[in-house]
DNA sequence: TCGTCATATCGCGAGAACACGAAATGATAT
DNA sequence: ATATCATTTCGTGTTCTCGCGATATGACGA
């Protein structure tokens, strides 16, 4: 039942491929910039493969991750100049819904 | 069925309440500090009298909003320091996954 | 007290997400 | 071309979420 769109699109993803545990622990492993293969995460993650591939999509769509390819492998790190953009959106929506969230930044009125 | 949790409590409700775009479109009822029952959360939104309050008990939980008796009327509102301590949280979480996230405007030493 | 209004909780059904194994796709070497 | 390895996509069962109506709790007034 949903005529307006709170978000849009990106954030939104942003914020659905965050709020799984599986996913925030994947996300863990990333931690220094590094740079792990699909089979890599099932491994650590005690995930299955194809889980794993599904969820590193996600977090893809979600703007968390980048993917390159290197031969077979699938090599993902993180995506952090699209991390620190969606962040800043997000920031942004709760102004929108709170006097002046205020966390440092503060928003310069518009033209 | 993650035994390991990959972020602490709060800031895991946090994103699960934002995670939703029927929670997003009741916190954009709550834009300018306004202060709004459950009844009128429900009826702006389109939602069921149960519904609204089990939404708002859910944002309430992750954060978001307080809510405050006024006789028989609850009364909610935007829990804009809470709002930001998450955000916070959130963005030195994502500091672990990948290297300097680049807070943007991080805590520059205003004035 | 009782009755009423506002909110919270319970029980339920429909739909989405999660994780898996099996099969399809893509890439490299022989 | 064939074999093999890594990844993706598909099909399935299980679990969680969402929204609802019905019922319970709490607050006020008569």
């Amino acid at each position: 039942m949903n005529t307006t769109a709170a978000l849009d699109g990106p954030t939104q993803d942003f914020l659905k491929a965050l709020a799984s545990e599986t996913r925030q622990q994947i996300m863990m492993l990333f931690a220094g910039g590094q740079q792990l293969t699909v089979g890599e995460v099932a491994d650590r993650c005690g995930l299955g493969q194809s889980t794993a591939s599904e969820q590193l999509a996600l977090l893809r769509r979600g703007g968390l991750l980048t993917s390159t390819r290197h031969g077979k492998l699938v090599r993902y790190r993180a995506d952090t100049p699209s991390i620190t953009a969606r962040l800043t959106d997000l920031r942004n929506y709760l102004g929108h819904c709170c006097p002046t969230p205020d966390t440092g930044a503060n928003e310069a009125p518009k033209k």
